[in-house]
DNA sequence: GATGAATGAGCGTTCATTCAT
DNA sequence: AATGAATGAACGCTCATTCAT
């Protein structure tokens, strides 16, 4: 809930003061960011920062939720698509394709993703990120919700932790790749993808049809 | 690396001050957590800290290790059975039981775990850390890699990976758990165990035998 | 360099704030002296003086470089002077007379400066305060030049070491006025100028020519 | 004012203990040195350190009167010989190439003394060092006793006085030599030697002779 | 609307010293 | 004669936040 105020402003400020935001959260998470330096780094005032945001919980809430909306557009055309229904998992290799291409030119915003998971899921869930994290979870869970009406999706767990597992492999490959950032950027990043998309699929089909492919 | 002194200690002192800093570790993570408030909660003097441990990182350090020589306990005795090779996914899943029993009554430890991957991994992984990483690492590691020899593990993806992806869906399962505590404690958790251990199938089986359950 | 904030003060609390600094660098050397009593005495707030200058070391220099502005004015207008040329001795004797006056009435200054010596000399010639040392030396290096010049001062040693024998008299000097600083000052205050002097020219005089007086 | 305790000790660990006391002191001077690092550095331990020395100061009194011992064979034995009264600056150059020599060897002892600088005149010269810092002073303010006997040393200003600026030049070159260290070494020590004791004899002789050279 | 001066609790760490054994 | 556990004040510094203007 950034203050009106703050969507009010020159829309070069407001970029100026949500990346230098982004950039210090994706590296430090919540917690070890330094408020100060955010301010520093965008070039405002001190005072017009705490007119614009509550705290710095609330700057953090309107960064992730910038970041979100990306991802919104992103996975938000696949839920429009009927594709979904006849064809599933191709679908979702597809997705998944340009999902990576983001997360490759965009590295900060997965980073971001992984500081609200160091935050005490509780408050996350019923503060004013919940919205949000709601938001993130929504999306792939909305997916999976038609996976399983298109019976590519098991349906004998609860769907809320289908979606958790499956984000707890994201950030795993996410690390991993990060880790291995030379070997992987020079591989086939084809390769990348499909292996990823292949250890989704292993987790999410239904019993009895794991061997599908 | 604790200094001598602190083995010496009472070992009723000993476990306060340990006990002090895992919750404090296990609530905030290394960074987050304030040295101070552990001295505190210990009931000990600044000084006397200091007398004991380098530094911050050298109680977390020790906080750590004595934490995974539990696990270790826990997995050692299975890479000594004979029957990871005969039954590789009936013994993981005895191994699981054990394991899933162990955190239910020490959740600390478990988010003792999580706080060690806040960290710069390659500063854990070559600092003073890096020998109980590893051995975290190389428990599941080697009890993988025994699998891939009996022909239950695949090994089309680098094993480091596949650990890595394991201890992935292995949080995610912790934090659902920890989330629908209620749910979880007054359902089956036996029911629970072999979820946990089919998802685990699932990623680790070689392709095309996905299905042999 | 001082924060800007720092010159905005109001002239009273600038100088409570540099009063309070130069008295306990002047008192216990820079390492020595405790940035929190300095902030005490000056009866400002943590924050705030943290607010003003980035650091302890900030701070010196601050201190050391108004407390440099005042020789630079002394010995500035001697430079400008045509007289060093045609009575470069003559000339001398007048500078160190009013260097004395000042030296006398602001001991704190000459206390700063040898605070200044205690330092990493390597550091300090590269660093902040670098600036600040190559003026000192620069006067009466300069000053020595042109006695060269003027035929009045040796060139057969590098100048500056010449610079450096001057100025390590110059400190006896000032220790011993201070250890006897009651006979010193009942005594003759004029005997004690020539006294300076006559030693500094002794050191500097060219070759062959030190008797002439 | 050592415990007569340290002097029962082993001579080798009465040697360490003072070796590392030296190198600390000498890095780092009085109040810069860490009693607990010369402590750990010694191989001793704490409560042993306090039963030998009083304290920190009792330490460093006891290291300083050992380097200045040597300095008192050196001195001393010019001292002794009568040569001071026929040739006096010819036996000074004598002296002073053997001090010369030994600074080189031994640089500790030179940042030693310079660490004696450091503190408080007032508390040195009263304190347990009076007798120490007296012994240093009148070594050489006994050989210019001598030269003023002999008519080779002035006698219009105060022999401490002189004493002092002296030391006052004797430490400027000191500071010189280690900052051009390789341009020192390299180049002739004798003429190194002679610059030194013509500046000396500048400052040091009779009115109206410095001339005669 | 917006500023930036000011706060003070808190941080991790080092220190010389004491004292029961 | 010697140990080493224990102390707690002090260190330089950062923090998110407030508020008079």
């Amino acid at each position: 809930m950034p203050r009106a105020r703050f969507e009010r402003l020159e829309p070069e400020k407001q970029a100026r003061i949500l990346e230098a935001a982004t950039e210090e959260f994706a590296a430090r998470g919540f917690e070890g960011a330094s408020y100060n330096q955010i301010i520093e780094k965008a070039g405002v005032s001190k005072g017009a920062m705490y007119y614009y945001f509550d705290d710095k919980m609330d700057l953090f809430c309107t960064v992730v939720k910038r970041a979100s909306s990306h991802m919104t557009e992103l996975w938000g055309a696949a839920l429009d698509s009927e594709a979904l229904e006849s064809d599933f998992w191709g679908t979702f290799e597809d997705i998944a394709r340009k999902q990576a291409a983001f997360a490759f030119e965009h590295p900060e915003m997965m980073a971001l993703g992984k500081s609200l998971m160091e935050l005490d899921p509780a408050l996350v869930r019923q503060g004013p990120l919940g919205e949000v994290y709601a938001l993130t979870r929504t999306w792939i869970g909305r997916i999976m919700a038609r996976g399983q009406a298109a019976g590519a999706v098991r349906d004998d767990i609860p769907l809320e932790l289908l979606v958790a597992l499956l984000q707890g492999v994201g950030e795993a490959f996410d690390r991993w790749f990060v880790a291995h950032f030379e070997e992987t950027m020079s591989g086939d990043p084809e390769a990348l993808v499909q292996m990823t998309v292949d250890v989704f699929r292993r987790i999410a089909s239904p019993a009895g049809q794991e061997v599908r492919r």
